[in-house]
DNA sequence: CTCCACTGGGTACACCGTACGCGGTTATGG
DNA sequence: CCATAACCGCGTACGGTGTACCCAGTGGAG
């Protein structure tokens, strides 16, 4: 089988020459599907059910996918098309990364389901690169390649870990069938019993007193990332 | 039906007071999954297979756990518990706070499916529970409760997009049933393509002159914790 | 002793990803 | 211009999954 010499879906061709028109493409699938994760999660995008989404027998996509893993591939990667970095770098790292990251908090938020694949790292599809360039372009200029790949690693580190809490909870809400008040409701008396068993003064504190939990996301977000953001600046030299 | 009150899986008593004596335990099918998963990835963890290897049938393990999900659930608390928080704070809370990321890498790489575990945190599990108190104990005499949380978000961050992204690669090594170097080779090909459009020069770069990506891992790692420990440093007060 | 809540587990069902092969369509080489 | 090989969409089928349901047997409570 020649087949295995494309271990990587970016190098598979979409179409041949020969043969005759196809009805459908890959963009078109991949919409499909992500259309259904965002509505129903991931696991609702099924092979039938995103043909059936196209009007298309469930065996057909297989010839525009060599698997559905192939497929979700592709669906990561047209979601990081979505971060806007145009006209990075600006000359304001700041601003720059502050954008950055908020787009991909924006970017998950739209399409929580992303939280259980990530695996996208090895992939090196085209939206996964040109997000590389411009977002590392903004410190480029400022500090050596081996710098700026450690600070990336924190600030990805810190928008991906908080943004992954967001999602996790929203989807086990959207999971569970409930709306949101009922389901922390139904959460409530794990929580009254770990309080009323005494041994966990810290996690009491942060239920009784911690004012962050009481903020909107928006806020708190913002304010972890300033966090960073101002290590980012400690670690500049002083021109940036 | 009443089992719609537990929610959590934590509130569902393992065992009703009359019948006969169980013949296996939670901890018991707990541990045969993780063991069947750290050999062959969760997905090999089926319903069946956990059965076969303590030697029931399938349908028993329903009399301990009421869905997959929820084993899921008791074998993530589990491994919370595999790091070593004894006798933390200990005074030196850069020490303490090494120790954690160190064993908290350890055990993601002890257990790589865990990446693919998302849930995990609005589960409250005592092995969780305690792994907080233990950690955000450290700082816990040096700043309030917000700031702590804070810290402790960007701690995390760190050490879980670092750890996530040498996990996801070594289970993909694994999935594909290829040796590492095999593996590599195949994604050669695709790496040079990129490199050949000339259109990507900062991820040339990362290629061509990073010297992190040489490093042992667990250099890297140390490397960007270190980094991570300074950021929280300067947010301590000089008592500290 | 009787009762019945409990046990482990067999069978069955709906659904999954996808291998295989079919008859029809089309670009190409002679 | 036509034969042919390559490709199309897709129906069928297979081996797998999680788990609902039901059963006969067991053992503590009244």
């Amino acid at each position: 089988m020649t087949d295995a010499e494309y271990v990587n879906i970016w190098m598979r061709p979409e179409r041949p020459a020969r043969g005759p028109k196809p009805a459908y493409s890959r963009a078109q699938i991949t919409d499909a599907a992500i259309r259904i994760a965002d509505a129903e999660g991931l696991e609702a995008a099924t092979m039938r059910r995103i043909a059936a989404e196209i009007g298309a027998g469930a065996m057909s996509l297989y010839r525009y996918v060599p698997s559905r893993d192939d497929l979700i591939e592709l669906m990561a990667d047209r979601l990081q098309g979505e971060i806007d970095v145009e006209g990075m770098p600006s000359g304001d790292w700041r601003a720059d990364l502050t954008r950055y990251a908020d787009g991909m908090r924006a970017m998950w938020l739209r399409h929580p389901w992303i939280a259980t694949v990530h695996r996208s790292l090895p992939s090196f599809g085209p939206n996964q690169l040109l997000l590389i360039e411009r977002v590392m372009g903004v410190l480029d200029a400022h500090v050596s390649i081996d710098e700026n790949l450690a600070l990336m690693a924190i600030l990805n580190g810190y928008v991906e870990g908080a943004v992954r809490e967001e999602v996790s909870s929203a989807e086990e809400v959207r999971r569970s069938g409930l709306s949101e008040p009922e389901w922390t409701a139904r959460s409530l008396p794990r929580i009254q019993q770990v309080l009323a068993s005494g041994d966990y003064p810290i996690f009491t504190k942060i239920v009784l007193e911690a004012r962050q939990p009481r903020l909107s996301r928006d806020d708190q977000f913002r304010h972890g990332l300033g966090r960073v953001l101002d290590c980012i600046a400690a670690a500049l030299p002083a021109t940036a």
